[in-house]
DNA sequence: TGATTCCCTACCAAGCTGGTAGACTTAAAG
DNA sequence: CTTTAAGTCTACCAGCTTGGTAGGGAATCA
């Protein structure tokens, strides 16, 4: 399951993508209209902006705004930005892998079985981008 | 991604499964063939068994072993037990359904996009038996 | 009855989740 | 050049989850 913070992550990068090109937003206008912790969202575009997904400007009519075209951004990068591995398993994450230990990966069903899901899931994922969020 | 537990409880099954029809199968087996740490593994046995994928014996000659035929317990089944609801948000849970708050899931890009990614998932694991966890 | 095996309750350390508080820096407006 | 509006940074915190461990109880078989 996505955590908190991703799903706050998204209602603000949905609102951002909204207002892309309309100069910056502030955090507080956020938080009001898509109903997320003040103090908490500024920590997660705090995040976004140091994975150059976002850029800000300080003082007077300042805020947050999207670095790039909504479009050319992955929902796929999101996720494992601010939640981590799309994968089921450490040993079929292409971003996170971790070898399973006493687990030989050429003969384990499992193995096989998640990467299958995780292709599934990338399909749509890696496809899909900011603009793909509003409605 | 998956617990260790989860993961814990996949070995045991593979083994057991390997094992159908052989007789009860020893805790301490299963805990030293699959290197599962013996006490944690029998509390997901223990858990296996109250949610009537496991069927057990005491004493000598006990142990643990599947109550259905392998090809009949589904993955998916199994996830939903031990590690919890498949689907990235609640709100397209099939099992763990819950609305979200402040979020119309009718005009909500997100919901729609982790519906597709459920189905995508869930076409795979629900269509694995414990019987392809074996080799 | 005594050994064997699962069953049950309780406990625990460490890390993660979902926040909050408050001071600091930068930049624009006046 | 000071005020004020913003974002930035560090620190903290309660509660829950994860990944276990300990030890005795209860059933079963010889």
């Amino acid at each position: 399951m996505l955590s908190k913070k991703s799903q706050y992550a998204f209602k603000a990068l949905a609102y951002l993508t909204e207002k892309y090109n309309q100069g910056p937003v502030l955090i507080s206008e956020i938080s009001k209209k898509k109903k997320v912790p003040l103090k908490f969202l500024e920590n997660i575009l705090l995040e976004l902006k140091k994975a150059d997904i976002l850029d800000s400007k300080k003082g007077k009519g300042g805020g947050y705004f999207l670095k790039k075209d909504p479009a050319k951004v992955k929902v796929a990068t999101i996720i494992r930005l601010v939640n981590g591995p799309i994968a089921m398993l450490p040993c079929v994450s292409l971003y996170f892998y971790e070898r399973c230990k006493n687990c030989d990966e050429k003969k384990c069903g499992l193995h096989d079985m998640m990467i299958e899901v995780r292709d599934a899931s990338l399909a749509i994922l890696e496809n899909r981008t900011l603009k793909d969020l509003a409605l």
